[in-house]
DNA sequence: CTAGATAAAGTCAGAATGACTTTTAGAAGG
DNA sequence: CCTTCTAAAAGTCATTCTGACTTTATCTAG
């Protein structure tokens, strides 16, 4: 009777932004090193089992605080994967069946983040072999990442409250990896109307000071349909 | 020992179209009545547990195929429901994380399906309470359905191998539930190019004969990014 | 006061889109 | 054979969207 169902578990692909050695931002994502078979030693995701208790996007919240100790300032279910080979083993006792979810953390939280022998940040364009069919399921995140998310949640997801345009296209530029031309840009922005501009400006530049803009949560909530952003409410410390 | 984590069930929303008294197609999907509590009596969409040795898109099919004895044309995961409170039951024993797959049947053979006292079609846009969060799922698989679907897919998942722009045109309608313009569509479909005209036409109608077309499956497999389509493999007869 | 830098606004051509018109190829019926 | 009816197929036109580019404004540094 024990163990006639394929166990279940949720992990965490978590993406930030760092600078690079020439301080251009770059994607980054969070890695904890195996510590058991099979594949210890190898890099992968973060997860585990989900408690019975606990709602699935609370224990992706859950797996980003105890690897990173950041709270994700943007949370979605990437896909549930499955396969009968997911794990190496003969047996098919061991199946696990990931739930998993994606975060995004900002990037000026994430280098106050938790870093050790076993918890690090990699560039997401140069992972070597990862545990599991961790690879692919980075791969499918990074892609939804470039091509189903629009510029305000990265917006939200990567920056501070309040941000300038210059800083929003260098985020945008850094997930698509590609150049942007800023009046463009700024002209998207603008006409989209997800972040507004705040009137303040940002001093001490060498050169003209840009204003500073910040998220518009009222309007663009409408990438789910239906689905309630429910798992993205405030853990309420104790 | 026992029970110590959330059971796995897999559930498939299984949209066809049908014509309706006045012969205009429109959009349904097959329910199962449950013959337990909780919800007794209730609609509900067709699923059941994992297997052990089973993919999970395979599920998704099995239960097609158990319900209504058709086979999909187009399958794709579309979510995962984990809420706590998906059950009535006070305590969390009882509790189902269900991965829910959605699927397009053709309408000619959604004819043949099995009808009964306990499975049957509903109309998508006229449905009553249902058992458990299924409401709520179906809500978003038709926002799915309706916003993130390009019609070369809805033209495989719903029409016969060869089809005319009409009938294509005419599904189209039908999910997104206003008309369009028919030289619009036409040169939508001929600048996209996932569907080609086969230079045979279609005799026998009162007017000009309209050329078949047919869906070219070579182009777009775009839309889930390196997640290739393995649960849609052919299911080997014996 | 000038140079350097980026913000911010503006220009322009080509592509995509929606509403609409015209022409074509069949069937049906006198 | 000829007219009528219907939908296919092709074409028109104005508006909007997009990418590439230019110009002007406003700050700091020296």
């Amino acid at each position: 009777m024990l163990s006639e169902a394929p166990a279940l578990a949720v992990s965490t692909v978590i993406f930030t932004l760092r600078p690079d050695e020439t301080g251009n931002m770059k994607l980054a994502l969070a890695l904890v090193r195996r510590i058991r078979k099979p594949f210890e030693g190898l890099w992968a995701l973060p997860g585990g089992p989900l408690a019975m208790n606990e709602d699935l996007g609370d224990a992706a919240s859950r797996n980003l605080r105890e690897t990173t100790g950041l709270q994700p300032r943007y949370l979605e279910q990437l896909y549930a994967f499955g396969s009968l080979d997911r794990s190496p083993g003969k047996n098919t006792k061991d199946r696990v069946v990931s739930i998993v979810y994606w975060a995004l953390v900002g990037s000026d939280e994430a280098a106050a983040a938790i870093k050790s022998e076993n918890v690090s940040w990699f560039w997401a364009d140069e992972l070597d072999k990862l545990a599991f069919d961790h690879n692919l399921i980075v791969e499918y995140a990074l892609w939804r990442l470039r091509n189903k998310l629009e510029y305000s949640r990265l917006a939200h997801g990567f920056l501070g409250e309040r941000f300038t345009l210059a800083q929003l296209r260098e985020v945008y530029e850094a997930v698509l990896g590609k150049e942007l031309d800023p009046g463009n840009f700024r002209r998207m922005v603008e006409a989209n109307g997800a972040v507004v501009a705040t009137g303040e400006r940002l001093e001490g530049t060498r050169h003209r000071p840009p204003q500073l803009y910040r998220y518009d949560s009222s309007i663009d909530l409408t990438d789910l349909g239906p689905l309630k952003p429910s798992s993205t409410k405030q853990e309420k410390k104790k």
